[in-house]
DNA sequence: ACCCCGATAGAAAGCGCTTTCTGTCACGGA
DNA sequence: TCCGTGACAGAAAGCGCTTTCTATCGGGGT
């Protein structure tokens, strides 16, 4: 079958306990021992079994990393530089690399208390769940137990773009500045003069959706300007593309939408065009997150930057004990207001 | 510490085999039984070990999804699905989920190798390779020996969007008509009167890009029109956008391009714009893979689909023996032509 | 010359589960 | 009444590693 420690013990003339300690180098083996081992190891072609290292030293070096939704560039970008991160990282018990694996919920809550389980089964080093969360109250409170066990179990837990649950759990959280930054956006439409501003959400019961509209409604306020039509739909160009009509139905006169992303954005501005209205002459556009497309699209839109791949760099250092957090809850990652052909003054 | 299968074994006052029959399902249990076991296993809040069970069982329900690049939705798409299509397989060992992973190569051949490593020492069920690999004679036949290395294992092998590699590997192979793609894209321009075509290919030594721009040539030498200039670069807006000044200054009379990719399209469009050329007036362009944004970019982009969400859920099922692949050969996926407003006649 | 010590290497006891091999028991047929 | 026969359940032997605990050996201190 297959080559076993016992083995390669027995090639290189040596026992198993050596052969362990070569290969995690963890303790002292002299250099002409070192030598013959790994010699008998290159020689079989031995790999070790993980499941079998992991029960006898009670750890693993995977590292789980959900997502909402792996086909939004979104999370791949974050996801793909915390799998850098943590890949990087190298070193873990006796400098073995971690196997970062990226788990695709769906935005289903099930699916990411099931994975979060079989993490668990796997006894994984750390778990680090990206992106907005569902608010209800009852899967916060299962999620929130699990993280705790989690903890417990020695598994690192890392939220990234997620803020924290309920409850002590022990994990490092990292939220990006959604209220400041649709602030932002908001306020700069309302300097460039726009008074009647629709907004397209992403699904309600998400933080996300939540924070955005509040700092949407927050300089709203601030500028004494009443609330424009709003919709909520998923994170899509089809989204946005249907939610147009819906906002134009309730106030025609709209001189500017905000959409709750980049590719709902795309959405808005088809249907806008579709209806022959310019952008940003007729109607000014803004979306958020700031994907690589955004640049491109034409006008190219206006947005707010979140700083993607740095987060999930961090989030991936994190989750490997590279990098600690300060104490004294959650580390705001700051978002930046990125100006772009897609947003103007209203006529007249 | 943590609840083990001994302290449900004792709390429901059976033996540990016994807990472990109920849990698997796979050995007649009387039902009083399994409910005395299945409350004592909720009761403590048992978690099974994941390493034990696969070191005793000599088989884990890991599955490996390997991706180029995971912050593009070309690959995040097809492992969507694929993890999809194996989450909803569901039944593995006794019905227990799989834990579908995708790992994200960069497009580093080392990295692969580590991964595929890793998926080894894991005892992964299985392994998904996704999208067009190196074409480096060394490369390939490591990677064909660890394959095969895998297969007689016991874990299964499919290659997704990716030939053959050379040797009897025992793995499942689907791959992307990509030479009937680009020939069908190229015939369309040739169609529409346009001689002078410029070419973004992707990275050189890739089988994607080989078997795109073979199609395009074939389609050219069955015109008779002579080849237009080419351009290597990665899958990236910069790509194109970097590559069309070198295409016009090779043939400032160009007045078609076909791109890599649509995000290299994109890059394309930026460029030719910044140029002053109007798409498609003076410069038709033609993208590859019909991601979700190619539909809203403007003009909208002519490009091959490339149906990544089946192709990816069938890869999955594949991974988890839901389907057999027919004997003789990879399994062709056909591709599509999509006509849109970026290609159109020359001018004159 | 004696002893203690540092540097290595081996023996062996698990880690928590699966699974074969043995029971044990209640029952129906003879 | 006795025994064969299912239907269950327990005992125990691993799965392939890690890691204490223990043994060995060659030196240097006194």
């Amino acid at each position: 079958m297959t080559v076993t420690l016992a083995d390669v013990a027995a090639r290189a003339r040596v026992s198993p306990a050596t052969v362990s300690r070569v290969l995690n180098g963890n303790y002292p083996v002299a250099a002409s021992t070192r030598e013959r081992v790994l010699l008998a190891v290159r020689e079989l072609d031995y790999v070790p079994n993980g499941p079998a290292s992991s029960l006898a030293a009670a750890t693993s070096d995977l590292v789980g990393v959900l997502v909402n939704d792996i086909a939004d560039p979104f999370f791949g970008i974050m996801a793909g530089a915390a799998q850098s991160a943590i890949g990087e990282g190298a070193g873990g018990r006796g400098g073995a690399e971690k196997l970062a694996v990226v788990c695709n919920t769906g935005g289903s809550p099930e699916r990411e208390l099931t994975y979060l389980t079989l993490l668990q089964r796997q006894r994984a080093a750390a778990v680090i769940l990206m992106g907005g969360s569902l608010e209800d109250p009852e899967h916060l409170a299962a999620t929130s137990g699990k993280l705790a066990r989690l903890t417990e179990a020695g598994t690192r837990v890392v939220l990234c773009g997620r803020p924290p649950v309920p409850g002590d759990t022990g994990a490092a959280v990292l939220v990006f500045d959604n209220r400041a930054g649709a602030r932002l956006l908001t306020e700069h439409l309302l300097a460039l003069g726009h008074r009647r501003i629709g907004y397209v959400a992403g699904p309600a019961d998400r933080t996300t959706t939540r924070h955005r509209l509040e700092g949407h409604r927050q300089a709203l306020a601030a500028a004494g300007v009443p609330e424009g039509p709003t919709v909520h739909g998923p994170y899509d160009r089809r989204s946005g593309h249907e939610a147009t009509a819906g906002l134009l139905a309730r106030d025609p006169d709209l001189t500017a939408v905000v959409a709750a992303n980049d590719t709902v954005a795309l959405g808005v501005c088809a249907a806008l065009r579709e209806r022959g209205l310019s952008i940003p002459g007729d109607v000014s556009v803004a979306g958020f997150d700031d994907l690589p497309f955004s640049v491109d699209a034409v006008p190219a839109l206006t947005t707010v930057r979140l700083p993607l791949h740095a987060a999930g760099a961090r989030a991936g250092r994190l989750a490997t004990g590279a990098e600690e957090l300060p104490p004294g809850g959650p580390a705001v990652v700051p978002v930046e207001l990125v100006l772009r052909g897609s947003t103007g003054a209203p006529r007249g």
